[in-house]
Formats: structure tokens, C-alpha cells, sequence
DNA sequence: ACGTTTTCCTGAGCGC
DNA sequence: TGCGCTCAGGAAAACG
């Protein structure tokens, strides 16, 4: 489950293998993968071809290589997509949903690989001319906790004026970036925030808290190579990262808590799971 | 306008 | 052995 880090480490590895390169092949095969090329797959082929890939940026979870003024590489890989650098030589992967093929003679391919399809891939205009800029598609998504120009103050007022939960706005894109489940779950941790805790009801030093959590948790798994369940998360070259050993309170339903030996707790929320320390983590009292 | 719910997808794991 | 069920969840669309 590519979260910020893993992201990240992506990127890090689109820039080191990719970057530069000139496309000079595009197999589109599977459709769903490039749904958010509103032109379709065949044009989403023949206008990648022949561009040379720039920068790789990452904001949040999503990554884009610059490839002509105004333009961009768009991609997200959802929960189960991995971007690889493979030979080309290579045997096709189960779920192989986009091959690009490049002019060199490196003999490594581009491969888009994502069992469930979440994920994809697009062409997408530039917010200007700025051939760094960020697409227009994803003006939305607000800056990460690691981006330099977070506004910590400005998400503090933002969390005072939401009438949500705790846990909902770390998930919410549009508040701040790059938060998926799991390092919501482990921020939440760190800080001793129940995921129910009501937004308006944050003190300023619990919200500054919570930023601190989530920022030394993200940077500690991005040092170890990212996090890991299965082999769904993966770098370019197809190795896991080690952190999920060392996650705190993420998937530990019933083992102790690293801090107070109370096991950890796993309740539904949002058809989905959150695990918390029900002693480091009061629940807030029922409104009314 | 804003907060909440639904929707998309496939494979692993499990009980029977 | 195989069937049906549950679970994993990012983010946009649909809904209220």
C-alpha cells in the first residue's frame, strides 16, 4: 500500500533510471490503467512517444516526469501498483498493464504493473508554462508534511474550522498529502490522538503534535526503503523496504502496546480498519 | 457548500 | 477440491 515513502522511494528511482531518456515505445494493455486519459489509451501512446522524460516530481502520492512544455507524465499507483525498470528481456509480469520502450541502447524498459488497477497513468496539461509545474489535474492536492512549504499554521486553522474527525482529515488529499491508513494510523500513535477526536477540538500544540508524528514517522520509513506488507510494494527494481517491522501500531491487533503493554485494538471505520491503543488513545466523549 | 457514502478492482485467506 | 465470503484501500463521483 504506496503511501508518501514509498512514493517517494519511486521517485527516487524514476529519477535515477528514467529521467532523460527518450520514449521511443508505448504498450497500453490494459485500458482501465489510463482512464484518466480522457483521450484513450492509442492517443495517450502515440503522444508519449518520441518525448524525452525530464525531472520526476512527486506530490503526495502522486508522481509526474515533465515531457514537453506544458505537458506531463501523470501517475498514481493506487494500492497495488509498482512502477519497474526491467530488462526487456525480462518475462512479462501477471498484471503488466503499460510497457515504455526507450530510444537507448540500456536494454531496461518501463513497466506500469498493478494487480487491482487503482492506479495509472496520464498525459496531463501544466498549471503554466513552467515546465516544472505542477498539472492542472492535481492542483488539489495540498502539499505534503515534507514538502518545505507545508503551512503548519494554515492546516492548523483548517482542522479548527472542519466539522470532522481526526482521522478523516489525515486521509483527506486536499488538507495535506501523502497520508495513506497506515502512517495515519501510526501519527495517530505517536501522538496519542484518538482517529474519532473531533478537528475543532484540537489544541494548537496536539495538531502541532500530530505534524511532528506523522513527519518523523514518513521520514523514518523513507530511510529504511519504505514500508512493506507483500510484494505489492516494490521500487523500481522490485525490492521491499524493510519498515513495516517497525511500525508501532498498524496491523498489531492484540500485541502489546510499544508503550504501555495494553494490546492494540482494531476497529472498522469507513469499511476499512484502525488500529489504536485504547490506553494511549481515549476515545473523546460523545457530543451532546 | 460541505460532509458522507459509494464505487471501482483482484487475489489471498478462510470456513465449510 | 472448490465455492462463497471477507478483506485490503486511494480518491473521485455521487449523494444528501
Amino acid at each position: 500500500m504506496p503511501e508518501l515513502p514509498e512514493v517517494e522511494v519511486v521517485r527516487r528511482g524514476l529519477e535515477k533510471w528514467v529521467s532523460g531518456r527518450q520514449v521511443a515505445t508505448v504498450q497500453v494493455l490494459h485500458p482501465r490503467s489510463v482512464r484518466r486519459h480522457a483521450a484513450g489509451g492509442a492517443d495517450f501512446a502515440a503522444r508519449l512517444t518520441g518525448r524525452s522524460l525530464g525531472t520526476a516530481h512527486r506530490r503526495g502520492k502522486y508522481l509526474w516526469i515533465p515531457v514537453g512544455p506544458g505537458l506531463s507524465l501523470l501517475g498514481h499507483l493506487g494500492m497495488s501498483g509498482q512502477l519497474l525498470v526491467q530488462p526487456q528481456a525480462a518475462p512479462d509480469e501477471t498484471h503488466l498493464r503499460i510497457r515504455v520502450g526507450f530510444a537507448d541502447a540500456l536494454g531496461t524498459e518501463l513497466r506500469f504493473v498493478d494487480q487491482r488497477t487503482f492506479g495509472g497513468l496520464s498525459l496531463e496539461p501544466a498549471a503554466d508554462a513552467d515546465p516544472e509545474a505542477t498539472p492542472l489535474s492535481i492542483a488539489h492536492i495540498a502539499r505534503d508534511p515534507l514538502d518545505p512549504l507545508f503551512d503548519d499554521d494554515a492546516f492548523h486553522a483548517a482542522l479548527r474550522r472542519r466539522r470532522t474527525t481526526v482521522k478523516r482529515a489525515l486521509l483527506d488529499q486536499t488538507l495535506v498529502s501523502g497520508v495513506g491508513n497506515i502512517y495515519a494510523d501510526e501519527a495517530l500513535w505517536r501522538a496519542r490522538l484518538h482517529y474519532d477526536r473531533p478537528t475543532a477540538t484540537l489544541t494548537r500544540p496536539q495538531s502541532a503534535l500530530l505534524l511532528a508524528s506523522a513527519r518523523e514517522v514518513m521520514a523514518a520509513a523513507l530511510a529504511q526503503g519504505g514500508t512493506s506488507f507483500d510484494s505489492l510494494y516494490v521500487n523500481v527494481n522490485g525490492e521491499s523496504g524493510y519498515f513495516s517491522r517497525e511500525l508501532d501500531a498498524y496491523g498489531r491487533e492484540d500485541e502489546p502496546c510499544r508503550r504501555c503493554g495494553t494490546p492494540i485494538r482494531r476497529a472498522a471505520w469507513m469499511n476499512r480498519s484502525s488500529y489504536f491503543c485504547p490506553r494511549c488513545q481515549r476515545p473523546p466523549r460523545p457530543a451532546g
